[in-house]
DNA sequence: CCGATTCTGTTTGGTAGCAAACAAACCGGA
DNA sequence: TCCGGTTTGTTTGCTACCAAACAGAATCGG
């Protein structure tokens, strides 16, 4: 059973190779990486009007709350690292999750250089209620995968992440 | 065999868990959905450093040109939905493209109120130079999978767009 | 102790992305 | 003809995101 998707993907499908001649397509690797990245969008999108709206937070700020309440109080190279960002843009996301009063800034005595951020009361007290919320937002949207698929689905994604790291 | 990645998410689950006390979490739902954010953010930095660097394109200005390529010039709201982008964004995105002059705008005299996108002559040099090598750069992400894993991911994938889309 | 180097987080300047508000153009009925 | 409702793309105001430049602090060699 073809999907929505399919009839048009297969009329783009002879449309660049009308555009390319002879030259060769590698057609499932576009296919595979163009719809990673329509899933994160989807996920992402979905989230945020969802169940992270109501807590008025971004991706990338629950991602850092989450990190912050599994980790603790971290320095900001690592958590940065952590939430895979650039360490310009979570000081960008710290303040607007400071602004909120979600989290705070600790300068760190030792090597005045250095600054940890750590969850306020307010900030666990969130992280605690959205967390479960967040988590069955997530099976929703891979309700339609099986636990198997599920495993073979983050495992697959796995090796595409150090692939594309690497390159 | 157990990637780098896993000694570390073993010890998140478990700290989560001990978070979460008695609270029940759906782990294989989180771990698919985190790696689909994930694979699309390592896909999109790892294409933007390189190739796309080249042409001093984003993810998202590429994917405009590329869907001009395939489909001609097309309607705003059209070329919006197709590159899976709000029509706000759409605007700015055609914006920096024509800045840089890969596109233009044109009047349409029958509704003056639309406006339809194409490529110009540089536009379109531009993408038929640049995509075989974006298409062989995605080879590369993808390099670790077989051609049926990659089918299979794909397909994986297109079922959790379309619950998400749904959600 | 001092100068050069390295390390750390912030700032700067840019693009990308969204929702909501908006203005202009169109359309349909009275 | 005109007036409300609709459609279309842009603007506004905000957050996110990055690389590169930056400044302050630590450190290491001499």
């Amino acid at each position: 059973m073809e999907d929505r998707a399919s009839p048009r993907l297969l009329d783009a499908e002879r449309l660049i190779q009308a555009r390319l001649g002879d030259r060769q397509l590698d057609f499932d690797s576009m296919l595979a990486v163009s719809n990673i990245y329509r899933a994160a969008t989807a996920v992402r999108r979905s989230a945020e009007r969802g169940v992270l709206a109501e807590f008025g937070l971004s991706w990338g700020g629950f991602t850092t709350l989450w990190v912050l309440w599994v980790w603790g109080e971290m320095r900001t190279a690592d958590l940065a690292e952590e939430c895979d960002l650039s360490k310009a843009t979570l000081t960008g996301v710290v303040k607007t999750l400071e602004k909120r009063g979600f989290v705070e800034r600790r300068q760190v005595k030792s090597d005045r250089r250095r600054v940890t951020v750590a969850l306020t009361d307010t900030g666990l007290d969130t992280i605690e209620r959205l967390f479960p919320r967040f988590n069955r937002y997530e099976g929703e949207m891979v309700r339609e995968l099986s636990t198997d698929e599920k495993q073979a689905l983050a495992g697959l994604l796995r090796r595409v992440i150090v692939a594309a790291g690497e390159a």
